[in-house]
DNA sequence: CGAAATTTGTGCGTATGTATA
DNA sequence: TTATACATACGCACAAATTTC
């Protein structure tokens, strides 16, 4: 069977694209343009770029030219994201970001709730049992960089002192860890999905990039001390484990 | 500002499914109903159910009718995965399938090759060094369910007598454990995007539903032994991490 | 800085092809 | 085989945002 005529040009496009020929930041053709060159209608054109789109390879918006996607990559270390052993004060993400060079915010919030379904089950609390939750949305420069949401039992919250809307800065683990809830295990969880429209407009994610979601449900000794959802847009994020010894060999691991 | 037509339409939609009025599996109403029904052109209706598509709600193909999609859950135990401590002759993914009551089979295939520009830095080989590649694509029934690609220096698969295309059957950690080569770490790296179109037709991925990527560098003492890189459909898949100690409290996490 | 040109987004109509039910 | 439903493809017009002058 004969590709379809926008299949064609998706394809000419795309190996464009993957030559370098079109390199990341650069301008697509116009809508236009590429109608002319082939002899198709901007309909068929307008298929073949939205194929692109949904293939994360070209991002869009009214008015504005058709660029190829750079894409930066951010290193998320999960084992030690949330170590307790670093500077007072300081956020994982903050530290890696201002020694890189860059200018790192977070929008904070915090209120006490009924957890959602799924919270409810992992930290093992009544569904109609209050959790604190602890909202953190993090900025490099104005660009959205992750969003997170922290629940934790408000019994624990209660007996540590962060369970009321006064806020404490980063450094939930540290304060946990220092009064006899260090933790001893954790679990994580792993999916990938596309954004929601919500999701897409507070993480300014473009079409074409899905989000990563990283839920951790931490334990110390018998008692389940919280959940943290993290949602990374996947376009500018990896997650690393570093598990066991691996040191003496110094693993190079940049790009891709 | 004034919603689009289509945006109207489109949240009306999704909204029918986010509260399970539209469940999944069943039928999206045809293009032709909702036009009549909104009094909207086909191509707006398209427009929508584009929308919808791109965020993973919805499934649809040439002739058939457009679908809720469902989607299941197998769980990637990644920390346990490829332990060397199981019964020969089975994967991970055979035994975790075949006691959920699944068919599950895989097609194998050995190969050696110039490794790509990535995978001669992990692996610290030189760039027009071969190394051996075992590819496997795994099924449930007769559905795709992951791809799977490994790299081993060459030098390491000929000492261990696995460079011959004459295949070894799943247990290559096993083989490598039992000469000597216990994997000491691992540095996992997880990225997640939307796939190509040979991905999507290789693991039957439907518009909207992004890839996992996991590519795991494992190291034995002094040496690299070996690259794995596993694709996930992201809409049937979670990757877990159980680090640590939990196992006093038993953290339920059915579903989501 | 403001106006004009460009470019993409939305929206209508119509027709034909093709896979599924 | 027939009917249905979606995919592709053409034409046109105007709106909205950005880019360029």
């Amino acid at each position: 069977m004969a590709p379809t005529l926008q299949a064609r040009v998706a394809r000419l496009l795309r190996s464009m694209i993957e030559s370098g020929e079109l390199a990341p930041g650069d301008d697509v053709p116009s809508e236009a343009e590429i109608s002319r060159a082939h002899e198709v209608s901007r309909v068929t054109v307008r298929g073949a770029l939205r194929q692109l789109e949904a293939e994360g390879l070209i991002e869009s918006g009214q008015g504005r030219k058709r660029r190829v996607r750079k894409i930066h990559q951010y290193d998320h270390h999960a084992v030690f994201a949330e170590s307790p052993d670093r500077p007072e004060g300081t956020d994982s993400f903050v530290s890696e970001a201002t020694s890189a060079g860059l200018s790192a915010s977070t929008d904070f919030e915090m209120r006490i709730e009924v957890p959602p379904e799924f919270v409810a089950r992992r930290l093992r609390v009544k569904s109609d049992e209050l959790v604190v939750v602890r909202d953190v949305l993090r900025f490099i420069g104005n660009e959205p960089f992750s969003q997170q949401t922290s629940y934790y039992p408000r019994s624990l919250a209660e007996e540590l002192g962060f369970d009321s809307p006064g806020d404490i800065k980063p450094g939930t683990t540290r304060v946990l860890s220092e009064n006899g809830y260090r933790e001893t295990g954790t679990f994580d969880e792993i999916v990938s999905r596309m954004p929601s429209p919500a999701e897409s407009e507070r993480l300014v994610i473009g079409a074409g990039t899905p989000l990563m979601i990283l839920t951790r449900t931490a334990v110390s000794g018998r008692t389940i001390t919280r959940l943290t959802q993290t949602k990374f847009p996947a376009d500018r994020h990896r997650i690393l484990y570093e598990i066991g010894n691996y040191e003496d060999v110094a693993i190079d691991v940049e790009e891709k």
